[in-house]
RNA sequence: GGCAGCAUAGCUCAGUUGGUUAGAGCGACGGACUCAUAACCCGUAGGUCGAGGGUUCAAUUCCCCCUGCUGCUACCA
């Protein structure tokens, strides 16, 4: 571990494969990969938040001779759809790492060639029943009568046996294993780690890196007739990402600030690339691993799974473009469980961010700030606990406390991913608050002459609702920072305030109020 | 087939090492309040804790078995 760069954060996306447009999969981890990154940043850690694309290989080769352009061309036209996605999703990444970009390849190559000279990869045939319909090898067990091919029932798969490289994955079965149990959270979920651990033990044999015959892709540095293999090449670009705008290209300024790299969020799908292959091949480098892979979930559409061919794709888009951002960053993060497999349902989605954004949360602002502006003329309250009715005063302190309390707890449940939970947590605070209000009833206060009481609840009401809305700014950014601006106090979310603002007494007394209005408006059901 | 996991109120889920009336949110119904985005607060909802068996003074919580569902079982990414 980088001792002096212990506090640095680099959080990771999956690179998305540019195979066709990002949907609702790609969006999900990383709308929660921003989250993380959003936290670590109001904790005043130096954070480096990377997603990007995964641009070579074989689909994407073809895929662009279907549109008769070149693959770069396509691969360009793709990174802008994910870019203005994660720009309207209100992403903020800060390093977009592109498997194509000819830094890369310089890391590529060095890596390779560290590896190359460990005795690591070793040139051999590749063997076995190809299909020709899927460009694939295929396991004899899965064939049909025949040799047919599983996919294609009407092809005959033909046997291959093709020179590759390979990667002499088998030589670290023992010091992956050791590994996993010297780190028993490396993996997470904990079901996702079982996976792998059951995977592994059944024996690990080498696998190939290089591919014969295909153009698209880096040039093995050795032997420039082969190409590597997409994903030898793919899991580096996460080390490229690292690299510093104007650094020179290299492993050791890669690896200099923020290796190694505290979290990769992927989908379960590629989790055995990132679990094994990755650290091995990291091994063989002589390379730090990771601190953490977090496999999240699949998502379901209204409980069936989604799927081109089922025509019940979420679109991302459309989505955004009808509800804005952190409804949908709410409702993913608040909704499902991170690390278990979740659904959209657009009426789920409905009741869930209207319950929580607009009922409890906005409008607890929005009766609070009436308040403030029919009792205390439009000007926030002192704080003063002395003097006050001593059952107001206790009715105030238990919610008080939840709020000075709640910073450490929720910190928890974000650096275990745990976004549910962060939204349980800081959601009670909101509900205490608005029963309070109900229990201590300013109306009553107010007409009774009691001004000290009702500064104090509103004050304590305030702050509450502060301390909450910037607890959920890593998920609901803009929503948070225009609570802010309703308290009189700057949010900005490049440069948020600091953890300091999960303690008590931050808005401040005798500001006058500026306008004030819903922070979320109901969503309506659509007809 | 093998390995692993799950099965709790209409829905989404909590239930730390077995112990008095099994919880929350949402939805539904009833009530109260009036500061508020018809919001908020209170109350009700009678769920055989998948089926069966066992261990125990006592099991949703341990063991066995059955049923159902899910994931993994290597080179498409």
């Amino acid at each position: 571990m980088n001792s002096e760069n212990s506090d640095h954060v680099a959080i990771t996306t999956p690179l998305y494969y540019v195979n066709g447009l990002p949907h609702i999969g790609s969006a999900y981890p990383t709308i929660a990969a921003d989250a993380l990154a959003r936290f670590y940043r109001l904790r005043g850690q130096p954070t480096l938040f990377i997603t990007g694309t995964d641009e070579h290989g074989q689909k994407i080769q073809r895929t662009a001779e279907e549109l008769h352009i070149p693959p770069q061309e396509h691969c360009d036209r793709i990174v802008t759809e994910f870019q203005d996605l994660w720009q309207q999703l209100n992403i903020k990444y800060d390093r977009f790492s592109r498997t194509t970009d000819l830094r890369h390849q310089a890391i590529v190559n060095e890596f390779f060639q560290l590896v190359f000279k460990t005795g690591d990869i070793y040139l051999s045939q590749q063997q076995g029943w190809y299909c020709v319909a899927c460009e694939e090898f295929k396991e004899e067990r899965e064939l049909l009568a025949d040799h047919h091919c599983p996919t294609h029932t009407n092809v005959t798969c033909e046997w291959r046996d093709e020179a590759n490289y390979f990667f002499r994955l088998s030589k670290y079965q023992a010091k992956l294993e050791q590994l996993y149990r010297d780190r028993p959270k490396f993996i997470q979920p904990e079901s996702r780690r079982n996976e792998v651990l059951g995977f592994v033990a059944q024996g690990l044999t080498d696998f190939s890196i290089s591919r014969i015959n295909l153009s698209w892709g880096f040039p093995v540095p050795t032997d420039p007739q082969h190409t590597i293999y997409v994903w030898f090449d793919a899991l580096l670009g996460y080390i490229t990402a690292l690299l510093n705008p104007d650094d020179e290209p290299t492993l050791a300024n890669a690896l200099k600030t923020w290796y190694p790299i505290k979290v990769h969020i992927i989908g379960k799908d590629i989790l055995r690339f990132h679990a094994v292959y990755f650290p091995a091949m990291l091994m063989s480098a002589g390379l730090e691993i990771p601190e953490r892979i977090f496999g999240h979930g699949l998502l379901t559409k209204d409980g069936v799974k989604m799927g081109k061919t089922l025509g019940n794709v979420i679109d991302p888009y459309a989505l955004v473009k009808k509800y804005g951002a952190d409804p949908i960053r709410y409702y993913f993060l608040r909704e499902i469980e991170f690390g278990k497999d979740g659904d959209f349902s657009e009426d789920r989605f409905i009741s869930s961010v209207n319950a929580d954004l607009a009922n409890s949360l906005g409008n607890l602002l929005n009766r609070s700030l009436g308040m403030v502006a029919k009792y205390c003329d439009r000007t926030i309250p002192p704080s003063d606990s002395a003097n006050i009715d001593p059952h107001i005063l206790s009715l105030i302190e238990p919610v008080k406390s939840k709020a000075i309390n709640l910073g450490d707890r929720v910190s928890e449940s974000y650096k275990d991913l745990a976004f549910r939970s962060a939204c349980e947590q800081i959601l009670e605070l909101i509900w205490d608050c608005n029963k309070l209000i109900d229990d201590a009833t300013p109306w009553k206060l107010f007409k009774a002459g009691k001004t000290a009481e009702v500064n104090q609840l509103l004050y304590s009401i305030l702050e509450s609702v502060r301390i909450a809305a910037y607890l959920l700014s890593p998920i609901i950014p803009q929503i948070s920072q225009e609570i802010y601006r309703q308290l009189c106090l700057d949010f900005t979310e490049l440069e948020p305030p600091l953890w300091e603002h999960t303690k008590w007494g931050i808005i401040k007394s005798g500001t006058i109020l500026a306008d004030f209005k819903p922070v979320f408006q109901r969503l309506e059901i659509a007809s």
